[in-house]
DNA sequence: GTTCTAGAAC
DNA sequence: GTTCTAGAAC
C-alpha cells in the first residue's frame, strides 16, 4: 500500500503501484497568493491487464473541485468524477480546498482480487499521521498530556471574563475533555520535570525579543510542564495542540484565529472559553505549551500543529503574543496556504494589568511569571510601542480583527466566535444569538443588543451560511458599537458583512451596515432605514460609506490610531453595498473599448441567467460586493451553488445583475475607452501591426515586456479574446485560459531565471482596476528595481491587495463564477496606503527610502516564489 | 498607462 | 533642496 502524504496532512493510499512525489510547488511563498495545495506525482501502477490505471476521485460533502492537470489541457473533476492516468504519467493534483478528501484507488475492474484495496482503507483515506493533531483525538495521552496548555498566563480570577463566564461563555458549558482542569494544570506532568532548566534559554514568543523566537530573559524553570507530551522523548517535533473534542464544522471552513497580546492579556483564557462555548472543533496551539525536554516549542512546531488541525477541518487558535507583523506573518501565510481565512483577536489590555496578572501567577509553562514575568511584560509593551506593527492591521491579511481593550471586549469576542460554525436550525441559532446578546449585554451592564431578531433564514444554504456568519460577527459588532471607542476597522468589516446577509440579516447587522463609524449600531431603526434607502437607491448608503471610510488625509504619514484606514480588512469592500448601489444609480450607457462581439462574454452575460451566478445576487447589487464573507464563505457558497441541480443561484441571477456587469462599463475608474488605453488591445488583436516585440504568441495569449517595467523582469500576458477587456469579464469557463496564461508566464519566468539566476521571486497577478484595456496578467519579479517605479501608486499596485494574485482570481472564479470588483473607496485606500516593504512589512517614509530599503532587506532577499 | 506642472509638505 | 499629491493632457 503506497502512501502519499499531501501537504494537507492527508494520505493517499494506493493499493498497488506507487505514487512518487516529484516535489511540491508551494504557492505559499506569497501569503496572499496561496489558494491551493499542489503536489506533483508520477503514477506508477500496473494492473493485471497490462494497462495501468489509477483512479482519482474527489470525495466529500464539500463538493470540492479537484483539478487534475494531466499534460494539457487539464481536466476538472467534480465530485464523483474520476480520471484515469497511465503508468508513468506526470500530473499535478490541485486541491482547491484544504480540507479536501481525496480518494485514490485502483480501478477495481483492473485489480487482481488479492490486491484490491481494503475497503476501509479506501473509505477512510484521511488517516491522521502520528504527527497529526486530530480535533477529536488531539492530546491523546501519550502524545499530549492535558496539562499546561491553557492554564498559562491567563488564569485570571480577578477578571470578570475569566471568573464569571455567565456572560462570556454561552450556556456555561462543561469543561471539554481535553482541557486541563485547574488541578491538572498545576500538577507537573510526568516526564517533563527533568531538564526544565533548559527552558530558560527561550520562553518562546513570550520573550520580548524582536525576533519573536529568540531567547528571552533567563528564568527559572521550576514547575514547568509540557502539554506537548512525551517529555523529551517520543513525539518530539510532532504537531501538538489541545483540541476541544468537538466535531469540525460540517459546512464551515476552518479558520485560523490568531490571538495577539501581552502575557497576561487573556489569550489563553480567551482560548479556553471559546473552546468551551464553541460547538465545533478548535485546536489551541500555544508555543510555550508545546514543550519538549523542558524547552518551549518553536514557531515551526506551532505551524505544524496548525497545519495538522486545519487538515482535519478544525479551527485553530494560535496563542502567541504576536507583537509584530513579522511574527504574525507566518500564520497568515499558513492560512493563505491552506485557503482559510485568518482572523485576529488583539487583546490590548493595559500593560500594568497584564504585568500584575503575570506577577501573580506561578504556573506558566514558559515561566513568564513573577517579577521576571513582569519585566517581560513591560519590555514587550515597550517594543509594541516603538514598533510600527502594533496593533495588528487588517492590511497584513486578516479578514477581521477584534480589538479588545478590556475583559468585556474579550468576553464579547468569545461570544462572537462561539457562534462560528453553530448550525441552524433556528433554535440553536436563536440560542447562540441570545448567548451573544447576553455576553454583549453583560459586558456592558446594559440592555441586550437589538439584533436578537436574527432568525434562521429559510432560504438557500448560502443564505443560511451568510446569515449565520453575520450573526456571529454582529455579536461582536453590537458590542463594539456600544463601547466608547468603536473600532473603525471592525465596523468597516461588519458593514458589508451584514449587507451580505441579505434578507437574513438582523437588525444589528443592518445597523452595522448603515451606521458606520459615526454611529455604530446606535439604533436599529435609523440603520434599517438607511439599509432600506440603500436597497432602493443607494444614495444614502453612499453617504454612509463616505462617513465610514472617511477622507484620507493628504499627508502620507501613516497613523496607527484606531480608525486608521490601514486597519481595514484586506479584501473587504467597506462601501461595497453602497457602492454597488451607487453604480446602479450612476449606470450609464454601457461603454466599452470596443463593442463586444456578438456572443461575447459581455453580450451573453448581460441580462441573462448565468449558471455561474454570483453569491449575493439574490439580494440585489447592494448585497453582492466583495467583502469578508465572500472570502470566508467562499467554499460554502460554492457548495451551495453546486448543491442544486442548476445551481442555487441560477434562479436568482435573472432578477439581478452582478456589479461586474456594471462596473467595468459604467465605473469611471475603468477608463478603458481612452485612446491611450488601447495599446494592449491592439497587441492582442493585431500583434503584427502593433510594432510590439512579442515574446510569445499563440491563439489564446500574447506575452510582451511591460513598456514601463516596475522591476527588473516585468511582462504582461495578454488574453487575445476580444471579449475579455478586464478581469470583470472573466467567468468560471475562463479558468482553463487562466491556466494557460500561467503556463506561458511560468515559461517566461524560467527563461528569465536562466539569464538572471539571482532574480528574486516572481508574482503573477492582475490589477484590481486596470488602466489598460484588454485582460492582461502581470508577471513581475519582486526586486522592484526599476526607474519606472516612481510613485506610491506604482508600489501599492503590486504590493497590496490591489494586486490580485493569480490564484486568488482563479479561486474566485471557481467559487463565485466571476470576479467582483473592489469599490472606489477601497481602490483609493489601497493606492494611498503607506509604503510598506513587501518583505518585512516595515513602513518607509518615502519611495526613495523604500527603494533603498528593499535592496538591503533580508526578507526581500529571502522571498521565494515562482 | 504615461508625462508634465504647480503647489504643499517635509 | 527633495518628495509628494493632484490634475490635466495624451
Amino acid at each position: 500500500m503506497a502512501k502519499l502524504l499531501f501537504p494537507t496532512g492527508k494520505f493517499l493510499n494506493v493499493a498497488r503501484g506507487t505514487l512518487r512525489p516529484l516535489g511540491r510547488a508551494d504557492v505559499a511563498r506569497y501569503a496572499e497568493a496561496v489558494t491551493v495545495s499542489r503536489v506533483q506525482c508520477v503514477v506508477s501502477a500496473t494492473t493485471d491487464k497490462g494497462h495501468p490505471a489509477l483512479k482519482l476521485t474527489s470525495q466529500g460533502s464539500q463538493n470540492p473541485t479537484l483539478v487534475l492537470s494531466k499534460q494539457e489541457p487539464h481536466n476538472e473533476l467534480s465530485q464523483g468524477q474520476s480520471a484515469l492516468l497511465g503508468d508513468g504519467e506526470a500530473f499535478s493534483l490541485i486541491c482547491t480546498r484544504p480540507d479536501l478528501a481525496i480518494r485514490v484507488e485502483m480501478d477495481p475492474a483492473d485489480l487482481q482480487p488479492e490486491s484490491r484495496p481494503e475497503p476501509d482503507a479506501l473509505a477512510h483515506p484521511i488517516t491522521p499521521t502520528a504527527a497529526t493533531t486530530s480535533p477529536s483525538k488531539a492530546a491523546a495521552p501519550a502524545e499530549a498530556p492535558s496539562s499546561g496548555d491553557i492554564q498559562d498566563e491567563d488564569k485570571l480570577p480577578s477578571s470578570p471574563y475569566a471568573s464569571d463566564d455567565g456572560g462570556a461563555s454561552p450556556g456555561r458549558p462543561t469543561r471539554p475533555r481535553h482541557l486541563p482542569t485547574a488541578a491538572a494544570a498545576s500538577a507537573p506532568a510526568a516526564g517533563t520535570a527533568a531538564g526544565t532548566n533548559s527552558a530558560a534559554s527561550s520562553p518562546g514568543e513570550e520573550a520580548p525579543a524582536a525576533a519573536g523566537d529568540t531567547p528571552g530573559p533567563s528564568r527559572g524553570g521550576q514547575g514547568r510542564r509540557s502539554s506537548g507530551g512525551g517529555g523529551g522523548g517520543g513525539g518530539a517535533g510532532s504537531a501538538r495542540g489541545v483540541g476541544n473534542d468537538k466535531p469540525p464544522a460540517a459546512t464551515r471552513p476552518p479558520v485560523v484565529l490568531l490571538l495577539a497580546g501581552l502575557p497576561g492579556s487573556g489569550k489563553s483564557t480567551f482560548s479556553r472559553l471559546l473552546m468551551e462555548a464553541s460547538p465545533i472543533a478548535w485546536v489551541h496551539i500555544n508555543q510555550d505549551a508545546i514543550r519538549s525536554g523542558g524547552r518551549p516549542g518553536s514557531r515551526e512546531q506551532c505551524i505544524t500543529a496548525a497545519k495538522a488541525a486545519l487538515a482535519q477541518g478544525a479551527c485553530c487558535i494560535i496563542d502567541r503574543c504576536h507583537g509584530d507583523a513579522q511574527q504574525r506573518s507566518s500564520f497568515l501565510a499558513l492560512a493563505a496556504e491552506r485557503g482559510v481565512a485568518a482572523h485576529c483577536v488583539a487583546l490590548q489590555q493595559p500593560p500594568e494589568l497584564c504585568a500584575r496578572r503575570v506577577a501573580d501567577r506561578t504556573d506558566h509553562p514558559g515561566g513568564v511569571q513573577g517579577n521576571g514575568g513582569k519585566r517581560v511584560v513591560y519590555q514587550m509593551a515597550k517594543q509594541q510601542q516603538v514598533g510600527n506593527s502594533w496593533p495588528p492591521a487588517c492590511s497584513e491579511g486578516f479578514v477581521s480583527i477584534m480589538d479588545c481593550n478590556n475583559d468585556a471586549d474579550a468576553a464579547a469576542a468569545v461570544a462572537a466566535w462561539a457562534l462560528y460554525g453553530r448550525e441552524e436550525p433556528a433554535a440553536s441559532s436563536a440560542a447562540a444569538t441570545t448567548a451573544a446578546e447576553a455576553a454583549a449585554g453583560a459586558a456592558h451592564g446594559s440592555a441586550q443588543v437589538t439584533h436578537g431578531s436574527a432568525r434562521a433564514p429559510s432560504g438557500s444554504k448560502k443564505q443560511r451560511y451568510l446569515a449565520e456568519a453575520a450573526r456571529t460577527l454582529a455579536a461582536w459588532e453590537a458590542h463594539a458599537g456600544k463601547r466608547k471607542r468603536p473600532s473603525a476597522g471592525i465596523t468597516a468589516f461588519f458593514k458589508p458583512a451584514a449587507a451580505a446577509a441579505g434578507s437574513g440579516r438582523s437588525a444589528a447587522a443592518a445597523a452595522a451596515a448603515g451606521a458606520g463609524t459615526a454611529a455604530p449600531a446606535a439604533s436599529a431603526a435609523p440603520a434599517a432605514k438607511a439599509a432600506a434607502g440603500r436597497a432602493g437607491a443607494g444614495a444614502a448608503g453612499t453617504t454612509a460609506a463616505a462617513k465610514l471610510v472617511g477622507k484620507r488625509p493628504a499627508s502620507p504619514v501613516p497613523l496607527a490610531a484606531a480608525g486608521s484606514p490601514k486597519r481595514r480588512a484586506v479584501g473587504v469592500q467597506p462601501g461595497g453595498a453602497e457602492d454597488a448601489g451607487g453604480a446602479v444609480v450612476e449606470q450609464k450607457k454601457k461603454q466599452s473599448c470596443d463593442k463586444p462581439q456578438e456572443g461575447t462574454a459581455g453580450a451573453r452575460e448581460a441580462g441573462t441567467s448565468s449558471p455561474a451566478s454570483q453569491p449575493g445576487g439574490d439580494s440585489g447589487a447592494g448585497a453582492s460586493g466583495r467583502n469578508a464573507f465572500s472570502v470566508l464563505m467562499a467554499s460554502a457558497t460554492r457548495n451551495a451553488r453546486d448543491g442544486g441541480p442548476a445551481g442555487a443561484g441560477a434562479a436568482n441571477a435573472s432578477s439581478s445583475k452582478h456589479p461586474s456587469d456594471l462596473d467595468t462599463a459604467s465605473d469611471k475608474r475603468f477608463k478603458l475607452t481612452a485612446p491611450w488605453a488601447q495599446h494592449l488591445r491592439k497587441v492582442a488583436l493585431s500583434p503584427e501591426d502593433s510594432g510590439q516585440k512579442i515574446f510569445h504568441k499563440d491563439d489564446q495569449v500574447i506575452l510582451i515586456a511591460d513598456a514601463y517595467p516596475k522591476a527588473r523582469h516585468h511582462a504582461l500576458v495578454i488574453a487575445r479574446d476580444p471579449s475579455l477587456r478586464s478581469i470583470t469579464d472573466l467567468r468560471a469557463r475562463h479558468v482553463p485560459l487562466l491556466s494557460h496564461m500561467r503556463r506561458v508566464a511560468e515559461e517566461w519566468v524560467r527563461d528569465q531565471r536562466k539569464q538572471d539566476p539571482e532574480t528574486a521571486a516572481f508574482k503573477l497577478g492582475f490589477h484590481a482596476v486596470p488602466s489598460m484595456c484588454q485582460l492582461h496578467m502581470h508577471v513581475v519579479s519582486q526586486d522592484f528595481d526599476s526607474p519606472s517605479l516612481k510613485n506610491k501608486k506604482h508600489w501599492n499596485s503590486f504590493t497590496t491587495p490591489f494586486f490580485i494574485p493569480f490564484d486568488n482570481l482563479e479561486r474566485e472564479l471557481v467559487a463565485q463564477g466571476r470576479h467582483t470588483p473592489i469599490s472606489p473607496d477601497e481602490e483609493k485606500e489601497l493606492e494611498t496606503q503607506e509604503l510598506r516593504c513587501h518583505g518585512c512589512s516595515k513602513v518607509q517614509k518615502s519611495l526613495p527610502e523604500l527603494k533603498q530599503h528593499i535592496v538591503a532587506c533580508g526578507a526581500v532577499k529571502g522571498l521565494v516564489g515562482l
